[in-house]
Parts: structure tokens; sequence; C-alpha cells
DNA sequence: CTTTCATTTCAAAAAAATTGAATGTTAAAT
DNA sequence: ATTTAACATTCAATTTTTTTGAAATGAAAG
């Protein structure tokens, strides 16, 4: 009484649906009709309850048996999506894959990668997050993702791997009708003293906080992303560097426009880094798509 | 290779998982420890992964293990579930009870009524839908519906079954303002056709359309139910006899008045119908409890 | 009336699952 | 250091379940 549906079970009443009568399904099983006579007859008894009208010219659900396989049939499906997923793990494809994604990246590429990936419609679930600049390692550390986007620095020590992506520059831009755009000359140290600088806040919660971009000004304005910081230093909330990449048309359209200042801001360059132990055929495939793809940083060509 | 996961292989492997090891397993499944290691180690020849991780102190799963329950879980409680569904069905309990409800009663009790069989957590799923007056024999000879509550009139030829549950009387009820209602005298089947009446629109589709307060007035305006039709009313848009229960409210708060019309209007006894041939303990249940419920309507003791 | 499909029954055979005893290993307890 | 207790595994024997093939049967079609 108890246990008596079983897969097979329910793939056999599946068969005899489909084809209509027990010998049409016995040869779409490989079996014998008798096998399906035995298999049916055992369920009917165990449920109490006839599953198929059987006439001379075939068999026809009665109203308990699709009950049952109308249930069933999603069962079996399931179990179909869980055997794939069991091949394409003992393949190396991992089953959850997550990706950070460094706010500092324009997301395009990133999704571009990702439609590419799931055409593939491998049983590869795919999460990513956008993190802060420089959250990248924090979130590659403290596992909350197997691959992050756009980190930059020093390694920490531990096992990672990485690989360039490209170099990141940054150019001094204000908005035209903030003080320092009228100066008229290279703006120094102590020129950038006297007004408020833009600072995005890192997310980063295991990483010593690393300080992007501040000058020691007389006030900060700290912000949550990058965008964030465009939109206030094109209102002339105050100053600092941003990725050239990110305000061509800041600059094109006259919102912000490039001054010279004394204190540099050094290239920097991106890297996609991930665990090395993590070996999963999914990563090593969107390490090598993501490293591939345009991501509007300046590339030296090796 | 294929076909390989079965619904005991996944008892085994969740048995093993909550016990911790494959003795305290076997003890769970009245088995014998030898036998879950012939269960797992061929089910992980045939993924070709190692399911467990085995010490001498117990047995841990391993990510494939761990991949291969976590989707297995859901099917198992899937098939619990299928199987509970069959028992019921077994008992006599149908899968699905679809009731007609004439838009004439309360939805309360009715809704009391679901309520109370809900609380019995039987596997069969209740769905009801609301039905213009008149509607509920149609919806029934239609097969749209398994119980029809609200019904009147001639029991349609066919294989039907009926149980009383009240009777539903009418009131002339026109707003204060209307001319009709200053007219100081019993209103006439010549006044009526001055004015405009409200008519519930029937939308039977296989049953000949029932005139339900239609008094050949002048012009009539179609509503799709009756609450429609007691706002127009209250209105003074048009006159028609509304259903004593439903406007007691109105009565006393004014926006309604009663007047006495020499065009009568039979009082309707309300039926709760059925097909014979439908012998479920679900609608047994419904027709009992939906026959007791309190419909507020004029019931003769008997 | 015969042929053709069906399903079923039944006993035999094959396959699969289960058992129990033996083996070996480890961690905790003495 | 030795013993004890828990545990997983192996293997051959056993039991249970499934599958088979042959024969029986019935109904519709030619």
């Amino acid at each position: 009484m108890h246990n008596s549906i079983t897969l097979e079970n329910l793939r056999v009443l599946e068969a005899i649906r489909q084809s209509g009568s027990f010998a049409g399904a016995a040869q779409m099983l490989h079996k014998v009709p008798s096998a399906l006579t035995y298999t049916v007859s055992k369920l009917e008894d165990d449920l109490g309850l006839l599953l198929f009208e059987r006439s001379k010219k075939g068999a026809r659900l009665t109203a308990a048996g699709t009950l049952l396989l109308e249930q069933g049939r999603p069962i079996l499906e399931a179990v179909a999506r869980l055997e794939e997923s069991m091949r394409a793990f003992e393949a190396g494809w991992e089953p959850c894959l997550r990706i950070a994604h460094d706010v500092i990246l324009s997301t395009k590429p990133l999704l571009q990668v990702v439609g590419e990936f799931l055409d593939k419609e491998l049983p590869v679930e795919v999460a990513y997050d956008s993190v802060a600049v420089g959250g990248g390692w924090d979130s590659l550390i403290s596992e909350r993702c197997d691959i992050a986007i756009g980190v930059s620095g020093d390694i920490p020590k531990g096992e990672f791997e990485v690989q360039e992506i490209g170099g990141l520059s940054f150019l001094f831009a204000i908005a035209p009708t903030h003080p320092l755009a009228l100066l008229g000359r290279p703006i120094s140290a102590q020129d950038l003293r006297e007004y408020p600088s833009i600072v995005v806040s890192d997310s980063s919660r295991i990483l010593p906080k690393v300080s992007t971009g501040i000058f020691e000004s007389k006030q900060t304005v700290k912000v949550p992303d990058l965008a964030s910081k465009i939109a206030a230093q094109c209102m002339g909330l105050g100053v600092g560097y941003l990725p050239t990449h990110l305000i061509q048309d800041k600059l094109k359209d006259g919102s912000l426009v490039e001054r010279e200042c004394e204190i540099p801001r050094a290239d920097l360059t991106l890297y996609i880094a991930w665990r090395k132990t993590k070996k999963g055929k999914g990563l090593r495939w969107f390490v090598e798509h993501l490293g591939a793809a345009d991501w509007g940083l300046s590339r030296n060509e090796g």
C-alpha cells in the first residue's frame, strides 16, 4: 500500500497512454506485453483503483489513471531534469555559478556573455550581483561569488587566479561651472582641500578600507556608486577623478570638463579573479568569454 | 546510465543524510546496512559520482550528493502528495470540485463553508465561480461546474438532483426621488411602461433566455449583476423588483423605498443542484453543508 | 468464417534486492 | 596500550521482484 508508485510505473502508464495499448507500449519500452500487464495490475491492486479501461482494441486511462498521470508527468519531468543535472555535474559543470560585477564596469558585456551562456541550455544556474568599487575581492574571499569581474590592485594572499581584462585610466573632471574649472592653471593639492570631494563608499567588509579617490579635502560627500559620483560632479557638488571610459559622453556634451591636477591618479589594471580550487567548466567558460569581451577599457596588445 | 535514479534511491539517500550514517539509516528503513551499501554503490557507479564521504564515524553527503538530494527532496514530496491524492480518490474524494454560485446569493456563507472544507486538508481542489442570475443550470449542464448554488425554476431534463436552500421574495423598491415613488397609489403596468427598468443580463448560453424582471417598459438598462442593479435603482436610473434580503439596509437608510406594484413577482425557491452521476464525498459534503448554511433566505421548516 | 489484434494467465527464468556473517577500520573509553 | 563500540564493506546465499514466452481468450475486421 505504501510506496507503490514508482517512476518506472509512471513511465509505463505514460507509454500505454501514448501508444493507446499495452502492446504498443511494450514495443516502445522494449518489453513484452505481459510485463506491462503485471506492472499495471500490481499498481492497480496496490492503489485499489482501476487505472485503464481495457478493451480488445487498446486501453484508455480511467479517471483515476488520468489523475495519477496528470500529477505524475511533472514528476517524471523533474526527474529527467535532475538526471541531466547530475550528468552535467559529472561532466564538470557546476550547478550554480555566482558572478560579482564591479560597478566600475558596464553591465552590457557581462549580460551579453551571460546570454550566450544561457543559450547553451545547460543545467547551470547563473547568478550575478553588482558590488561596489573594490568589492570584488571581498565577495570572492567570503565565498559570496565564484567569479569577480573588475577587481584590481594586489591579489589577496590565498588561492586565487586572475586574468587581465584591461586598463582603467582616470581624468580629473569637474563641472564647467565649478570654481576649480575656472582656475586657469593646474590644480594643486592646496586648491583641492578648499572644496568637497565625492567619494564612493566601499562595501568591502573583510579587506581593509581602500580609499579610492580621497585627497584629504575639506569635506567629502559619500555616494553609493560611481553613477552617483558622476552625477554629483556634473552638478558641481564636488570634484574628483573619474574613469575615462564612463564620462566620454559627459565631456562631449559639456556636462564635465577635464582639468589638470597635480595629484596624480594612477591607472588601474582590472582583472577577472576566481579561486584556484574551482575547476568547473562553467567557470572556465565564463573566464574565457568574459576575458574576451569588450569592456571598453584600454588594452595592451600582447 | 539511464533511469538510474529511483524514488527508493532518493529515500535511502535522505535517510542516510538524516541519520548521518548507513547503519542509522538501515535501522530507520528496517534494512540491513549492507543493503544500503549496495544501493548507494550502484547509484554512485551509475552516475559516476561519489555521493557520500564515508568515514568510520558515519557518512556525509558530497557536493554531488547534496545536489542530487536537494533536487530530489521536492520530488519525493510531490510523490507523497500524489500518493495521498490517490488514497483520497480511492476513498471517494474527487480531485477537483467546481462550485458555481449565483450572484443573487451572498458569498459569505459559501466562503465560510469552503473555509471549513479547506481545514480538513484534503487533496481536493476547490474552485468556485460566480455566475449571473439563472446561470447556474447552464454552468451545470455544460459541465463547467459540479455544484450550482442558487438555481431556481424547473429542473432541466436530465440527471440532476436538487436540495432546497430557501425561498427568495422580491420587493418593488425604487429611489425615493423617483416619480413613481410619489404616485400615492399602487403602480400599474401602464405606469411602468413610462419609465426605464433595470435588467440583469443573463449569461446563460445553453438554456433559453429567461427574462427576469422585464415588464416591457419603454427602455431597459442592462447591467451585469444584481449589485449593479441595486446601485442603479438607488440612483433612480430605473425601477424593478429586488430580492428582499439584499436591500434591507437600503430600505433602512432610505436609499430605497418599497411601493406596491400591480404586476406581481412570484417568490422563487432556490436550490443547490448537482448531477446524479457525481457521487464524490466532497460533493456530498458540500451539498450537506451548503444546504445547512444560512443564506439569509426565508425557509419553511420541514 | 477466418484472420488479426488485443489482453491476460501461468509457470519458468532471469534479474535485482536483501540478508547475515565475516572483515577491517577508526575513535572513544578503560 | 588495550579494549570496546560503531561503522562501512565484501561476499555468497537467499529471497523477492521482474521479465519472459507460450498458450488461452475475446472481439472486431476482412
